[in-house]
This record gives C-alpha cells, sequence and structure tokens, in this order.
RNA sequence: GCGAGUGUGGCGGAAUGGUAGACGCACGGGACUUAAAAUCCCGAGGAUGAAAGUCCGUGAGGGUUCGACUCCCUCCACUCGCACCA
C-alpha cells in the first residue's frame, strides 16, 4: 500500500489539535522543565521557507525532549506591533488591527500544517491591550526608577518612515525597515538608559551559550574600550581662562603630539562660549550644514575631512603647557566619550588627514616613518617603538611610556582612567500610530506624569489616519479626544505623550510572557517564573543578535533588580540559524519576489518531507539556498520508511542490528542537542539501507527506530506506530543504547606504511599490538614482513596502526 | 579600516588529528515492462593501467606530526558584522 502523505498528516494534525499533547504543565509534579523558544513571528506577511529552518529544530528538540520525560515548554506568537506590520498594511490597504488579527490567524494555522508541535493555548500578540498593558507596565517600572528619560537631541531621523529611529534600527546610515538614509535631526526622544548597562550586558554575552562569532558581534556592538579622560583649559583670545574641555583617548602615550583639539558639532562649548567665537556665523554655519547630511553623504568623503576652526578659542596642554587650537569637524562624534578629541597627526590617520587639510602642524612623539601617513598604536605597540619628543618620556619604550604619562596626568589631577562604550542609550519612540502608547501625559503643573498602574492598558485608540501631521508629530496628535485628559496627579488638563514604542519593545521581554499568558495582576506570576526559568534553547535569525537580544539582557537585566523576574539571564543557550537563500542568492523572505511558499511543498510532498528535505540541504547555521532538487531522495526514504511496517519479523533486537540500533540512538540523541538535523537524516538513511539489505526488521528495532524519527518526521512515523504496536507513540520513552553495543567484535583496521594506507584488514575488538603485528606479518606479508626492522610502529586501539619502515 | 567566518567531486554537503568525499541529487549501466513512469540492483574524485595496483588530490605556499580538510604561519578569494569610536 503506497504511503498517503495527505491523508496521514491531516489526521495527526487533527488529533493533535483535538487533544492537545503538547500543553506545557505548570509546576509538573514529577517531570523536570525545558524551554525551547523559537523566535516569534513577525506578523507581516505568510510564513515562508526561511521559517522552517528555525522552527523545525527547535519543534525536533521539543519532541525529543518529550520523549527523554521533560515538561518541555514550547511556545509561540505574534509579534505585531511596528513599522512592519503597519507598513504592510498601509499597503494592502487595510486597518492594523484587521490585517493583525488575519495574521496571527495565518501564521497559527501555518504552523499547525507544519506539525509545529507548539503549545497554542499560550499564544501571544504583543498588539493585544492584555499583552502591552505589561509592555507599557515595565515602561512605567523604568521611568520610576529613573531608567527613561525625554531629552531633545539630535537622533536618527528616516524621512521616509517619518520617524525618529535607533542606532540598533539605523545600522550603516540606512533604516532597517525601508533601507533609505538616515539623517541627523534634532527630536524630542525617549531614551532608556540601556548604555548603563554596558557591562551587564557584557556579562550576559559571556555566560550565554552560543557561538564566538555572534559574542563577538555583541561585543564589538556594546564596544567597551579603556584609555583616559583628560581635562584641557580653555582660554579665549584675551587669555581668560573660560573653563575646561575634557577630551578621551586610548592613546595618551601620544600627548606631547598635540596640535589641536576637535569637538564634534552637537557640542555644548559652542553655544556656552558663544561671544567669545569670533567666526560664530560661519561655526554656526557649519553645524547647521554637518547635522542634517546623511550618513552616507558622511562616510562618502571620509578621506575629505571638512571642519572649522573656531576662532578666538585656544586650550592648553596640561603636560607642557602648550597653547593649541580649536577645530570643530564632523568626524568626531557629539555621542562617543566626551564629543572631544585631542589630535595628533603623526599617529592617527584621521588626525593626519585633517592637519593636511588645513595645514596644521605636527609633531612626532613615536618612531616610525610619518612622511605619508600617520604611524598609528597597532604598528608602534607592536614593535614597542621608542618614544620621541616627549620631555622626560623621550627615549623610553611606548608601552612603558604610556603607564608612566597615565600615572603623571593622575598624579597632577587632570586626567583619570575612564572606559567607554560605543552603545548608546535607546532612543525608544517612534511618530507612527501602530505602537504600544506611552502611560504617561504632560501636565502644565506637574510635567511628566505617569499613568497610574491601575488605569494600565492605556488603549491605542482607532483612527483611519495613519500618516503624521505636518509638524512631523505621531498621527496620534490628531486624535483630539485622545490626547486630551485630566491629569492624574492634580486633576487639571493635560494631554497624553502621542508618539508610541518602537516595534522592538514588545519583543524585550515576551520569553516571559509565555510562562503565565493569561495573567492579569502581573506580566507573569512570579513562581511560574521561577518553574520555567530561563529559555533553555532559543533558536532564530542571526539578524536580530545586536539588537532584540541585548534589548532583551537589558530589560530582563532591569526586571531582575526591581524584583520582578528571577533571573538576569534570559536565555541560557542561543542558536543562530542560517538563511533560506532564494534563486538570486538573496535572504528569502516574505518580500522576495521567488520566495517558496512551505504550502506548495506541503501540497506536492507533504509536510514530513518538506521538514526534512529544507534540513537535508545544509547545517542548521548554514545558509543554504533553496532548491526542489534532491526532495526525491527524501520521498523516496520516507516511502521506504513507509514499508517497514511489512518487512517486520520477530520481536526483539536482532543480532544483526544490535551495533546498527545501538549506533543510531547515540548518533540521534547527539545530533539532536546540536540541532545537526542534516547528519540524522543521513543516519536514518544508512540505517534503512542496512535493514533492506537484511530483508527484515523486528518489532523492537521498529518500534525504536520510529521514536528516533518521529522528532523529525511526526506524522508518518505516528502512524506506522499506531498500526504496528496498537498504541501511541506519544506515550513512548527515548530508547536507550547500550555502549557495549557501539562496535561489532569483528572490526576492520587500516594499515598505514609510512602514513600511507595500504591495506585495511578485519580483525577481532581491542586486539592488542603484538596480536596485529603478528597477523600482518604472517597473513599480510606484502606489506611487512617479520624480518623487516621497524622505526617505529603506532597503534591506536580499535582505530588504526602506522608502520614506521 | 577593525572584528569574525568560510573555501572539499558536476551539485547540496559529510568527516575537528587516524581509511577524505558519508548521505543525497544529477549522471552512467543493468533488472522488471510491449514501452514508459515508478521501483529495485550495480558503478562512479582525477590521472594511469587489461587488472591488481600506483601516483595526485580538501583555495595557494610553507611548518608541526608517525599521520593534517582538521593545528600553526604567510598569501589569495568570497561572505557576514561593525565602521571617521579617538
Amino acid at each position: 500500500m503506497n504511503y498517503d502523505f495527505k491523508a496521514v498528516e491531516k489526521k495527526w494534525q487533527d488529533i493533535w489539535e483535538k487533544e492537545k499533547p503538547f500543553k506545557a504543565i505548570d509546576f509538573h509534579p514529577t517531570k523536570p522543565k525545558f524551554y525551547v523558544l523559537y523566535e516569534f513571528y513577525n506578523i507581516s506577511g505568510n510564513l515562508h521557507m526561511g521559517h522552517l529552518k528555525g522552527t523545525i529544530p527547535a519543534d525536533a528538540l521539543a519532541r525529543y525532549k518529550r520523549f527523554q520525560g521533560y515538561n518541555v515548554l514550547f511556545p509561540i506568537g505574534g509579534d505585531a506591533f511596528g513599522l512592519p506590520a503597519e507598513n504592510a498594511a498601509i499597503k494592502k490597504g487595510i486597518n492594523p488591527h484587521d490585517f493583525v488579527r488575519d495574521g496571527m490567524k495565518r501564521v497559527i494555522q501555518q504552523s499547525k500544517a507544519l506539525g509545529l508541535s507548539f503549545d497554542y493555548d499560550r499564544t501571544i500578540c504583543t498588539s493585544d491591550p492584555q499583552y502591552y498593558h505589561w509592555t507599557q507596565w515595565i515602561f512605567l517600572q523604568l521611568l520610576k526608577h529613573g531608567k527613561a528619560y525625554k531629552k531633545k537631541g539630535y537622533v536618527n531621523f528616516c524621512p521616509n518612515c517619518e520617524t525618529v529611529l535607533s542606532n540598533e534600527d539605523s545600522q550603516g546610515g540606512k533604516c532597517d525597515r525601508c533601507g533609505g538614509d538616515v539623517v541627523q535631526e534634532e527630536r524630542w526622544v525617549w531614551f532608556l538608559k540601556m548604555k548603563e548597562y554596558s557591562e551587564k550586558l557584557l556579562e550576559n554575552v559571556d555566560r550565554i551559550k552560543m557561538s564566538e562569532n555572534l559574542k563577538d558581534a555583541q561585543r564589538n556592538w556594546i564596544g567597551k574600550s579603556e584609555g583616559m579622560q583628560v581635562s584641557f583649559d580653555l582660554y579665549n583670545s584675551k587669555d581668560e581662562k573660560l573653563g575646561q574641555i575634557e577630551i578621551f583617548t586610548t592613546c595618551v602615550e601620544t600627548i606631547y603630539g598635540i596640535t589641536f583639539l576637535v569637538v564634534a558639532p552637537e557640542h555644548d562649548l559652542i553655544k556656552k562660549y558663544e561671544k567669545d567665537i569670533k567666526n560664530i556665523g560661519q561655526v554656526k554655519e557649519y553645524c547647521e550644514k554637518t547635522t542634517h547630511r546623511s550618513e552616507f553623504e558622511r562616510l562618502s568623503d571620509q578621506k575629505q575631512k571638512t571642519g572649522v576652526r573656531l576662532d578666538g578659542l585656544y586650550g592648553v596642554n596640561p603636560v607642557n603647557n602648550k597653547k593649541v587650537p580649536l577645530y570643530i569637524a564632523d568626524f568626531v562624534l557629539g555621542g562617543y566619550g566626551t564629543g572631544a578629541v585631542m589630535a595628533v597627526p603623526c599617529h592617527d590617520q584621521r588626525d593626519f588627514e585633517f592637519a593636511k587639510e588645513f595645514g596644521i602642524d605636527m609633531i612626532q612623539v613615536i618612531e616610525g616613518d610619518c612622511s605619508a601617513c600617520a604611524v598609528e598604536k597597532k604598528e608602534y605597540l607592536e614593535k614597542n617603538s621608542k618614544m620621541l619628543n616627549s620631555a622626560e618620556f623621550t627615549g623610553l619604550n611606548v608601552k612603558e611610556a604610556k603607564n608612566k604619562i597615565a600615572e603623571k596626568i593622575v598624579q597632577m589631577g587632570v586626567g583619570k582612567k575612564v572606559v567607554n562604550y560605543k552603545m548608546q542609550d535607546w532612543s525608544f519612540n517612534r511618530q507612527r500610530y501602530w505602537g504600544e502608547p506611552f502611560p504617561v501625559v504632560f501636565c502644565d503643573h506637574c510635567g511628566t506624569v505617569p499613568l497610574n498602574e491601575k488605569d494600565l492598558p492605556l488603549i491605542l485608540p482607532e483612527t483611519k489616519d495613519y500618516l503624521p501631521n505636518a509638524n512631523g508629530d505621531s498621527p496620534l496628535s490628531k486624535v483630539t479626544e485622545w490626547v486630551n485628559c485630566k491629569c492624574p496627579k492634580c486633576g487639571r488638563d493635560a494631554h497624553r505623550e502621542t508618539d508610541t514604542m518602537p516595534n522592538w519593545a514588545g519583543s524585550s521581554w515576551y520569553w516571559l510572557r509565555y510562562c503565565d499568558p493569561h495573567n492579569d495582576k502581573a506580566l507573569a506570576d512570579f513562581e511560574k517564573l521561577k518553574y520555567w526559568g530561563s529559555v533553555d534553547v532559543y533558536t532564530g535569525g542571526t539578524e536580530h543578535i545586536t539588537r532584540h537580544v541585548l534589548y532583551a539582557f537589558f530589560w530582563q537585566n532591569f526586571l531582575y533588580e526591581i524584583g520582578a523576574v528571577p533571573t538576569r539571564d534570559p536565555f541560557v543557550r542561543k542558536m543562530g540559524s542560517g538563511l533560506i537563500l532564494d534563486d538570486t542568492g538573496k535572504k528569502m523572505s516574505k518580500s522576495s519576489a521567488n520566495g517558496v511558499s512551505p504550502a506548495e511543498v506541503i501540497e506536492k510532498y507533504g509536510t514530513d518531507a518538506a521538514r526534512l528535505h529544507v534540513h537535508f540541504l545544509g547545517g542548521y547555521e548554514d545558509n543554504t539556498p533553496w532548491t526542489y532538487d534532491g526532495i526525491t531522495g527524501i520521498t523516496s526514504f520516507l516511502d521506504r520508511v513507509w514499508t517497514l511496517q511489512d518487512m517486520v519479523k520477530g520481536d526483539d533486537v536482532s543480532e544483526q542490528h544490535k551495533i546498527e540500533l545501538n549506533k543510531l540512538i547515540k548518533k540521534i540523541g547527539e545530533d539532536l542537542e546540536d540541532l545537526k538535523l542534516n547528519t540524522c537524516i543521513s543516519a536514518f538513511m544508512i540505517f534503512i539501507k542496512k535493514i533492506r539489505e537484511d530483508g527484515f526488521i523486528t518489532r523492537a528495532e521498529l518500534h525504536d527506530f520510529l521514536i528516533l524519527l518521529n522528532p523529525l518526521a511526526p506524522h508518518i512515523t505516528s502512524e506506522i506506530f499506531e498500526r504496528v504496536f496498537a498504541s501511541q507513540i506519544l506515550d513512548e520513552k527515548w530508547p536507550k543504547y547500550d555502549e557495549r553495543f557501539l562496535m561489532d567484535t569483528k572490526i576492520n583496521i587500516p594499515v598505514q606504511v609510512n602514513g600511507k594506507v595500504r591495506k585495511v584488514i578485519s580483525v577481532k575488538r581491542d586486539i592488542t599490538e603484538q596480536e596485529l603485528l603478528k597477523e600482518i606479518f604472517t597473513n599480510y606479508s606484502e606489506i611487512c614482513s617479520a624480518d623487516e626492522t621497524l622505526k617505529k610502529v603506532v597503534y591506536v586501539p580499535n582505530k588504526i596502526i602506522n608502520l614506521i619502515k
């Protein structure tokens, strides 16, 4: 009888729907917990093949862990607030509420069609009021604990999406959503004090189990750098001392080579000493121009340094009292360090280029050839070159001088050691409709007033107008009956914040909500959070590693510190999946024109075949180009699995298959732990080949085989199991292997001469070196005979023997 | 520029110091069939040879080792992340 995948898959999906065998049980009395998480769906389209890359391994792991006796939490939900959903809704001319409701329904239905064993009763959606109630609650806590503040400043702005963006959302100067150029605009921005958490985030990175390249990406983004902050006295042209200017440097050893100072165009010194700057008009014009340049323009003329001298101001180098001129230039970033640098043209390439452009002096203070370009720290530290022109430090090696100069600066009281981070505070508001409203009001008498917790959730009002107004204010500003309200503190007239939270808000805590998704008293019950603990394995793409995952670390740390959650670590292990590429080599996504739909593959070949094929194409972490090529190998494998039920002969594990079965149990268990589904599949194929050679399989062998294969191909295995054993496969336990039966009593040993294989001979297992040599000398004397003298013999028991002649 | 990774047959890919190319696709041959499809069996890195075999072979070159796709050094190519971060 042929395998009718459509009927069988439908049958089991209906059974799972009805009987809910994958429900996670809070506080299970006997089973230990295991929490498997897949990065929830972004509700902006249908599922595509790329989703199978992360979901199927997670599903296989969840099913495997259930067989092992764990109480598994494997939930799913929708990330539905934010630009992706809003833009998709606008494009289709649908109300975002309806778009998200339908989108959720669709992805859940598609998940079920993939046989994903989620606990669907825990499904959440970030744009549901019952959910964003607690996103707003977390914001209130951040505000109360001084971790959220509103400030006017220059921030990333996407003119196309008409909204402020975080640094994380404008990597490379491009808008994460539309790909357009990001410009700097002065705006009122809600910031979350993420920078304060840099060190704690680095600790999260150290603790999490994750591949090193992903950890490096995160560490790089946080960008810790140790250096010194040095204070320069600031004078005007009449030699009146105005104050100090602080600079940050990691190369304090070059301090005697300073010939000018540079501050960022945003630096507050410009406003503060406006009257002392003689060319203030020119300076203001430059500031105006540079802040509105897109990141792209700034980058495109990296070689061509621009800037303006601050006429009438100069700084004094504290180590030698030398007067140095001041410049503003946009190569200095306002948001990093102190927004001011000391410039040493001989030993910093940017300073070198700037000095050339503006005809500024250069003083070489470390050996090397500075005629064509700067001799930078990488080079001089590597060589440990000698110091020049540096007063009492001249002649010392640079490494020694670095420490001594630092000591001197500290002693003089003009500087200190500091640590800087590239990561900035998180800009947290968007001028868009589709997001969580901020639970705050502005009152002329009381200022910024948080809503009372009992008044949450603050519901996002309905509107038909999703576009910002002429001032660039959020569309909510037009919903006047919602904007105007009473101050919760004094009762006078007040108005609401009309910006909304970014799409990353809801995803920054969602794994916690799955522990207790229907709770209306807290984000989740503390005891339940304690029971389910950190996510044991978190699968999903790597594209969110410097955004979502860092935000997750940040919020979890904060919630831990206020006592809302029991642990600092949201995830024990994160496994970044590769991408499915379309036939142009690009990431397959809902937006790619030639994206293949899982529904299409399921229709033609079945769910089990789709699940196996995607993962037979390549490793979990690898990017794999999608192709139908080779899927017949998978379908014929499944057909062979189906025919196993006609080959059953005997009950217990047979002598012929004992080794193969034990090896298979070991291999599948190990590979599932690491989500190496491709090698699992080939192991199954090898096993089937052996069975077919021998022409039979025993009941015990089939029993174990079906359980092993079930995590990957749940439908066909459930059906065969029921037919052959008249019981349910989900009631079974994961088979155990016996170390003694992993190797045959007869084994093949390659015999090498001088490192080259000459012969593979069959001998008994655990043969000693003497016995093996005797065997070779007597039966394989053409390789080596007893009267030859051997320089050396290397024997690795049961593996290989190498004879050195 | 900085950081990380990858490079293996016609193709997707196995092998993390011990028989390189598992497993699969495509390909060739055979069986079954009136025929085709499906299915089943066999073959297959390259060179050479009738064959046994021998030599070469994991981007290039060098090194460590009895033994290297695997470890180390230099270089080349590609991919990813960050990027005027002081």
